[in-house]
RNA sequence: GCGCUCGUAGCUCAGUAGGAUAGAGCGUCGGUUUCCUAAACCGAAGGUCACAGGUUCGAAUCCUGUCGGGCGUACCA
């Protein structure tokens, strides 16, 4: 189904065209600016009578005389400057509402030629649990996804998990020499009994031991250099089990909160540094056939067209140490060409913080150069820092990145505290459901409604708030209205029925046709979303929903309606529930709740 | 130094392509409950859009400069 405002553009640029000979001149419309004038204005006869030399309100009046809209519009207003005002007509509203709700993506259209994208997000470090840097990856790259394959493309998740480098085989050589392994050390099979009992905190703590250890100790140092050349050449077997443990070892925290998150994430879709190991002297090589790459200072350097360092010169992108290791990116090279050449990707995407620009800048004009990436889109989607109350990047006491299991059980718990509170009288595990939804819903909208590209403060309070734009908020509405469905069920009304009887819905009440009104316009919002991949726009749609409806909750009863008007008030709130739970659920990843 | 980015109400933030009197939430003040969940609703006050120029019929938005914050800037990712 098609959004009201792309046929309203559609009729306002032909009606241009016949009034001035302009083809494809922008209509320019958007949502009207204040209740008063509409609901959707134009502002094409301005910017077009400045080009044309001629009045803004003639050009205005002309493109009205031309304008085809009157089964979709009241007649339409010039005011101001030479803005065109639209009003919809209640009958197309009404007529709308009956299509949306004939349609399962209640109004979200499918783009005309399907791509296959692929989304680069989350890319959690092994051996170390998640934490909170990598929260926002996570749930937007989700949402990304969620939102493209809505659109019909074919998404291919890809997640680059840090599982390479130096550091494992720092890892691993410090493992050998526990003592819990020594006695063992000859015997795989306990080995791998005895890592199998090393947690994930275990492994954070070994890691930070290993690292101490390796920048003090020469011995160490030559030792897990060696571990690490075992893993590059798979020539010690014990090396690469006790790698794959730490591996899985660490999936089994990450997938635990993916899970809790509700992100679409699984073993399958990992495609980790360990993956283009092999494949990273051939980009090297390959690189320097082109001429592309080339030694400065004893590294390898491609230095891509257009970026300068401090003193004016050339910048480099390394893609190799002078020790000869390879860096991340060379891998993320590597990357590119799988994902063109064997994923078959027409669009890239990287969901990282924006401190990373400059990095995929240079890697998309390497790529480019190289003509690896000829017929791909690369894109960069960044987002700003995660900040404490002090609006310092949000850390614990201690100065450590805060967990994201430890931020998440908070959340739940305090969530846990507020549904005591309400409503005592809910069973343990319904109260314990409420508050995972609740806690965790919280946890995302309220990154989800922040601008993706700007810092946010993290907030328990004001994300769990009852008021305002929160999760909390969003599933109340929703739990008031599927209320509204069980009390009528016990006053023996046949919602079913009622609902199949609406040949055209009645929308008398103001409160009624705004909240038709919004529920229309959800494929719109959908499309303002995905075009720049901003979240915060979907959920200023799903809140202005739930302020509507609850506006409309206040004004106009359902159950007690009389049986003419209580139809349309039941599919109002049929659909808003629908749109609510498809936007939370299906876009954002959150749940909702029958009851809270 | 150079580059990127940000500066909007007391606080947290929106602001789609340059459009009308700059919006929302919180907080503050006032009101609403014999009625489907008041975790709600309605109303009010609150602004030099950091500052100074410029372009334009029109600028929070574009350009230049200044001030202030954050980030990045050759072998971490």
């Amino acid at each position: 189904m098609r959004p009201v405002i792309d046929t309203i553009s559609q009729s306002i640029s032909a009606a241009i065209e016949k009034a001035t000979g302009q083809k494809d001149a922008s209509a320019m419309v958007t949502p009207a600016t204040d209740a008063k004038f509409g609901d959707y204005q134009s502002n094409a006869a301005m910017g077009l009578a400045k080009q044309l030399k001629t009045n803004p309100r003639q050009l205005a009046e002309k493109i009205i005389a031309e304008l085809e809209i009157d089964d979709i519009c009241q007649e339409p207003e010039i005011a101001g400057a030479g803005f065109i005002n639209l009003r919809l007509k209640s009958d197309f509203v009404a007529e709308s509402l009956l299509k949306i709700k004939a349609d399962k993506k209640l109004g979200i259209e499918k783009v005309k030629k399907p791509r296959t994208v692929v989304v680069d997000f989350s890319g959690p470090n092994i051996a170390k649990q998640m934490h909170v840097g990598h929260l926002r990856s996570t749930i937007i790259g989700d949402c990304i996804c969620r939102m493209l394959e809505l659109a019909g493309n074919k998404v291919i998740r890809q997640n680059h998990i840090g599982d390479w480098g130096t550091q494992f085989g720092v890892l691993v050589q410090h493992l050998y020499e526990l003592s819990v392994f020594k006695k063992e050390d000859e015997n795989l099979q306990s080995l791998e009994e005895a890592i199998d009992t090393l947690s994930i905190e275990d492994l954070e703590v070994f890691y930070r031991e290993a690292t101490e250890q390796y920048n003090l100790d020469d011995t160490f140092k030559k030792q897990a250099r060696k571990r690490v050349v075992e893993l590059h050449t798979h020539s010690e077997p014990l090396t690469l089990k006790l790698w794959e443990h730490i591996v899985d070892e660490s999936r089994k925290n990450y997938q635990f909160i993916y899970d809790i998150l509700g992100i679409n994430l699984h073993k399958e879709n990992e495609r980790g540094e360990s993956f283009y190991s092999e494949k990273l002297a051939g980009i090297v090589e390959d690189l320097k056939k082109l001429g592309l790459a080339e030694k400065s200072d004893g590294a390898i350097c491609v230095f891509p067209e257009g970026f300068k360092n401090k003193e004016g010169e050339p910048l480099p992108f390394i893609i190799q140490k002078s020790d000869g290791a390879f860096l991340y990116a060379t891998t993320d090279l590597a990357a590119i060409r799988y994902r063109i050449n064997e994923l078959k990707a027409d669009k890239i995407i990287y969901v990282t913080d924006a401190r990373q620009k400059l990095h995929f800048e240079m890697l998309f004009t390497v790529a480019k150069q190289a003509g690896w990436a000829k017929d791909t889109e690369l894109v960069h989607i960044t987002f700003g820092s995660v900040l404490g109350e002090d609006s310092k990047p949000l850390k614990t006491r201690s100065g450590e990145n805060v967990k994201l299991k430890e931020l998440l059980d908070e959340a739940v718990k305090r969530a846990r505290g507020v549904v005591e509170e309400k409503n005592p009288d809910l069973s343990e595990d319904e109260k314990e459901k409420i508050a995972r939804a609740v806690g965790i819903g919280a946890v995302k909208y309220a990154d989800y409604c922040n601008n993706r590209t700007s810092d946010y403060i993290f907030s328990f309070d004001k994300m769990l708030a009852m008021d305002g734009n929160t999760a909390p908020y969003m599933q109340y509405a929703y739990a008031r209205i599927k209320s509204i469905g069980r009390k009528g069920e016990e006053k023996g009304i046949n919602i079913e029925k009622e609902l199949k009887i609406v040949k055209k819905p009645y929308l008398g009440e103001d409160a009624e046709l705004a909240l038709a009104k919004q529920l229309i316009r959800y494929g719109e919002a959908f499309n303002c979303a995905i075009a720049d991949f901003k979240p915060n726009f979907l959920t200023a749609y799903l809140f202005e929903l739930a302020q509507k409806f609850s506006a409309f909750y206040n004004a106009c009863p359902v159950l007690d309606a009389s049986e003419d008007i209580r139809p349309t008030r039941l599919l109002l709130c049929e659909l808003t529930a629908a749109t609510i739970q498809h936007g939370m659920e299906d876009l954002l990843g959150i749940e909702t709740i029958k009851r809270m």
